[in-house]
DNA sequence: TGCTTACTTGTAATCATTTCAATTTTATTA
DNA sequence: TAATAAAATTGAAATGATTACAAGTAAGCA
């Protein structure tokens, strides 16, 4: 549940990405408003702070984030794209009716997403390695 | 897995969907395809036959059949929406190095997705129906 | 068969996301 | 600390999936 974040800018020093003012401000964003935002969220959220602030940047650092794995993305019966910063394990429940929601509910529909990397190309980075 | 497609068009009817020759049409593709298919291989997929038919009949079509929960619609990492005839609970996998896969995988990511009706909203049902 | 209602179609609009080129910032080296 | 190279930021423009709309067409029922 807890991410310190600095925790998060060492990994983000492991991973080559280098610590702006701006990929801090949304990952603090993230890390405090934890309703999986969506970009429009984070752009007003972080408006007042950084007026400058262009979507642009927004979507560069998500996307980043992402692929060093800090960052999941959340996809489901929406058009637009909500973030996580909380990447364990762990189930999302929506509310077909209010359209939010988390405890206690009638399940209609479930999804389960995995994502990672298949026997054939396993086999083909092993290949790689040696 | 295996789907009758009688008994979906007898749904339809309990549903008062109309059985147009372009939603059966459409249901047999998702029934022959079990690929997940976006409404781009859709459209291609039935154009020999039926040349005039038109993309937003095919979304019109979808979003009906998943109103009346005959079809499901996965969104997760692609900018382009995939749909399931196969409404039973079951987990999608995917490579991210080939983008394909199903089966034996060594996995990076993991999401549970509910949808349903939340507690407050089931109360205020329940007032209705009385 | 005729009638009402709902469906289909193609075009145009919408809107989230990406591309791109110019500018600015970061981190490094002297 | 100043100079430098590489990477990040910015905003405008492009992209592309999906939806809105209005006119024509087909489905289902009497």
């Amino acid at each position: 549940m807890k991410t310190n974040l600095e925790g998060i800018t060492n990994k983000l020093k492991d991973n080559n990405i280098r610590l702006s003012h701006q990929r801090l401000k949304v990952l603090e964003y993230l890390d405090r408003h934890r309703i999986h935002p969506t970009v429009e969220q984070i752009y007003h959220g972080l408006n007042e702070e950084i007026p400058t602030l262009s979507k642009t940047t927004i979507y560069n650092t998500l996307n980043k984030l992402i692929e060093a794995g800090l960052v999941k993305v959340i996809t489901i019966e929406d058009n637009e794209a909500r973030y996580d910063i909380n990447t364990d394990f762990h189930g999302h429940f929506k509310c077909r009716t209010c359209e939010k929601g988390l405890d206690g509910f009638r399940i209609y529909t479930r999804d389960m997403y995995f994502s990672g990397i298949c026997p054939r190309c396993s086999e083909q980075e092993k290949c790689k390695d040696s």
